[in-house]
Order: structure tokens, then C-alpha cells, then sequence
DNA sequence: CTGATGTCAGATAAACTGAAATAC
DNA sequence: CGTATTTCAGTTCATCTGACATCA
């Protein structure tokens, strides 16, 4: 038989945003996974513009500035201008934002744990020491 | 630093489908990852139902059926009415398709090739075993 | 001028939903 | 009758492309 690790990967992303979208839907509030990766980046690395923040999630910066203003609506990110210079917005997380992401960790976490179940416990760290060397960039 | 593995499935994935469609798009013909998951399944478990196939796959029907209506246009798959179930269709795979699975599969191995690139030989085998648990069914 | 940035409109692929017709 | 199979129409999410104006 074949091996076809692309495929296995394929399955495994469906089997993840399959989870991913049961849990954010049950949330309300409409908010995706684009969201969620870019409330994590400003969380974890501080404000940044909008072009690092796509180069830093590997989302394309179009998609950045559809989501960006999905969630300043919300209140849970804030945009300035630099003044330093005035192509770029400065983007930072809200306090608001900050609470947002801790319930939205706490429902990602469940459902890595349903994704990670049939990994004994050693597994799953190695299983995310090699995944995140073939994502890239993490 | 939070684990965020569903994070980086999502990753992996998005590179995983940026060299398939690179791969396949230059090959021409508009075959897509539902086609060619559908042509590996017929050629490793022979001929089956539509809904046999979305189950083995992972595909949904509905899904299953448009796809293999674009295999059947190109000649590389054969759907014929089961006698027994006149419900159900037999679909196989067919000498035409055999061969462009073949193709296919050259196209794929080089791509697998760049995306487990970061991985050590030992490590790739490790991984496999790993994400097959996770996607489940394989 | 070159190049980076943010924005907008649109396209594509994967996955899912709901409903219908047919046959068991 | 209830259930499985196939098909159709339409939606959502993630991703990417090309174009444009702004500004360094």
C-alpha cells in the first residue's frame, strides 16, 4: 500500500476544523479560526502591523485586514496608524480581547484534546515537536 | 507559550494544499484532491459503492458524486447501476484511470518529498503512524 | 522610481447542510 | 412504513490572486 501523508494530513485537518467549527459555532458570536489565530499572535508577541502579523500567522494580508476589522467591530482589537510611519497600523490586543481569547483557549483546549485522544501521552508531544517543523515558521 | 496543535495541523495543511495545487494545477486536466483521493481509494479497494467510497474516504456523498461524475466525463472511472440494489452504483476504476493515477502519484511523491523535507528519515515514519491515528480510519 | 502597506473585489477548493427521488 | 443511496442546490471557511492608492 501507498503511502500518502498529504492525504493523512488532509483527513486529520478535516477532522480539526470539523471540531474547531462545532466549538466556535456553539460559542456564538461568529468568530473563526483567522480570529483566533490573530488574537494569539497579538496575545503572545504584542502589537504589530498588519503585514507582520500576516507574515507572522501565515495569513495572506488581505484576509488580515477582513478579519483585523471583524474584530475591532467587536471591540476586541484596536488599530492606529504609526505615526512613524503612516502605511502601517499599529494593531494591539483589547483587554476585552485578551478575556475573549482566554474562552476561546479553554474551548480550543477541549478540542484538542478529543483531536489528540488516540495519542498516549509521549505521543502527542512528539507528535507536535514534528508537526510544527513541517508547518514552518512556529 | 500556549500548544496549540489544531493551529498547526491548520498549517501543515495549508502548505500540504499550496504544493498540491501547485503540483497539480501545472499538470492541467482541472483534477483536484476529492479526484485523486477517489481514484487511490478504487485502486487499493476496488470497485464500491459511492457511499462506500465517501465513507472510506471521508468525503460526503454529495461531494462524492460530483467528483466522480468528472471522473466519469474523463474516462477514468466506470459507474454502473448494482443489479442486487438498484439503489446503489458500482464504480471502478479504469485502465485510463489507472494510468493518471499513476501520474498522479509521481506528481504527489515530490510534493511529499518538500513537505517532510524538515523531517529526519526515522522521523517521517514516526509521523506517519502518529497523524494516521489522528485522521482516523486509514 | 522602487518597494512595502493596507484595502477591495473576486475566484477556488474543501467541507457541510438540507431536501428530494428512488429503491430496499 | 422506515431506511439507505444518489443527486441537486446552496452555504461556509480558508486560501489565494490581482489591482489599486498611499506612503517611505
Amino acid at each position: 500500500m501507498r503511502e500518502r501523508p498529504t492525504w493523512l494530513i488532509s483527513r486529520a485537518y478535516a477532522r480539526a476544523t470539523g471540531l474547531l467549527q462545532e466549538g466556535f459555532a456553539a460559542d456564538g458570536d461568529r468568530l473563526r479560526g483567522y480570529h483566533y489565530r490573530l488574537l494569539a499572535a497579538l496575545d503572545e508577541f504584542g502589537p504589530a502591523s498588519q503585514a507582520a502579523l500576516g507574515r507572522g500567522t501565515g495569513i495572506d494580508r488581505s484576509d488580515v485586514t477582513a478579519a483585523l476589522v471583524e474584530l475591532e467591530e467587536r471591540g476586541l482589537v484596536q488599530r492606529n496608524v504609526n505615526p512613524a510611519d503612516r502605511r502601517r497600523n499599529v494593531v494591539s490586543i483589547t483587554a476585552a480581547g485578551t478575556r475573549r481569547l482566554a474562552e476561546l483557549d479553554t474551548v480550543v483546549d477541549k478540542i484538542q484534546e478529543r483531536l489528540l485522544a488516540p495519542l498516549a501521552e509521549d505521543e502527542r508531544g512528539q507528535f507536535i515537536t514534528l508537526i510544527r517543523r513541517i508547518a514552518g515558521g512556529g
